[in-house]
DNA sequence: CCCTAACCGGAGGGTTTTCCTCCGCATGTA
DNA sequence: TACATGCGGAGGAAAACCCTCCGGTTAGGG
């Protein structure tokens, strides 16, 4: 569906072998990982990775692309799909720490920042999925099912949850558990205050306006 | 306390403060950081770090050592000074997120495996820290305070929790937010099931034993 | 106050990692 | 079948990193 030029067969599906090495290697190594690495991971060489992503910055970017997208989506098929907003919260949720879609992008973010900000399309589907999560808080708090004193930002940070699972991950099922703590902790019920205010899309653009280390 | 001989005053303070700049940078951009990028935080000179830490295990054991340490006392002043085990277990969950001690110890668990399993201290100390774990579990269970449907892995799992907190974090406030969250979900009251079997300490055991990559 | 054992910093040489180009060979497609 | 498009990976240049070594500084007992 990006349609990416008419490439021939076999390089469309390089393509995306890469992508989907390089999202692997990112969330398990840090987007540092060496891009030899990357193509080794998906089974090509140096010379095809290069010439499709001419630099480290092109991957990131189809990368973070492909994870938002992927978010989207799943905001999406989830508002649509479910009988009401809190069960499309859930989902959501689910979705986005189990298939640690959550984390990606916000591991991309520092690096990505400037095009996030202002930059065609990386910008306009992060405005999307914000706009889903807002969406489905307000409604499932106007539904009385998720508690008042939660802001969209919340939501967001929790997207972004991990707990340390060390490269090889036998921790599938142990997230799952970790998530359903969660949500019942989201639950509108038998609350006990949170501390501090709930944060916002503002907050979380001031947490996201990160700048870069000394970098290079 | 580890009174680690008798140093000279000066040479104490600097050992102190390259383990507590190697914490830092273990936290914010994974233990391969440059050992010169550590020497520089503790703002003092390679030098002086290679002479206090002959190679980079070392630093790993120490700044493990460390953090189990601060991990224990942390356990074992709520268990003292808490009204109940609930309370304990609050205030432990707390502590280990805000201060990342939980998420330490689970980076550095694979390199020090061998070292945990078996060697003398850090292995002792790791069983007195997933002890204390399991008594608030019991307890607070006991007590009716804590769902049923829990085991102690599940909270040694919850305590290495994270969110993507990029490098300069103003992230402070927003993970106590996400904490109190998680122990509201963690209430006995108005509980709905979690999905599989409560995790345990051999759980924990297992998913603990990871095998490095090739790595060396 | 003075002396020295203990400690400090960081320049620099050697090694390893990473980058990225380039080109002869393979393969999809018309 | 023909050839444009795509592939792999060897290899040279550059960068990052490790760790030692030594001239100069300092803590702290006598």
């Amino acid at each position: 569906m990006p349609v990416e030029k008419g490439l021939r067969a076999d390089a469309r599906r390089n393509r995306d072998l890469i992508v989907a090495a390089a999202q692997d290697l990112f969330l398990e190594q840090g987007v540092d990982v060496p891009l030899e690495e990357v193509a080794r991971r998906a089974g090509v060489g140096v010379g095809t990775l290069y010439r499709r992503f001419p630099d480290r910055d092109a991957l990131l970017r189809a990368v973070g692309e492909e994870s938002l997208r992927r978010l989207d989506d799943l905001a999406e098929a989830a508002w649509r799909e479910e009988p009401d907003a809190w069960h499309a919260l859930c989902r959501f949720l689910r979705g986005s720490v189990e298939l640690r879609l959550g984390v990606l992008p916000a591991k991309l973010e520092p690096h990505l920042h400037q095009r996030m900000r202002t930059g065609a399309d990386l910008h306009e589907i992060r405005q999307r999925v914000i706009a889903g999560v807002q969406r489905m808080t307000e409604q499932a708090q106007a539904d009385g099912a998720l508690r008042a004193d939660i802001g969209p930002g919340d939501i967001a940070l929790l997207m972004t949850l991990q707990v340390y699972t060390p490269p090889n991950l036998p921790g599938e099922a142990a997230m799952a558990r970790v998530v359903e703590i969660m949500l019942n902790g989201l639950r509108a019920d038998a609350e006990s205050p949170l501390p501090g205010t709930p944060l916002d899309e503002d907050d979380l653009r001031h947490y996201t306006a990160v700048r870069l280390p000394p970098a290079q």
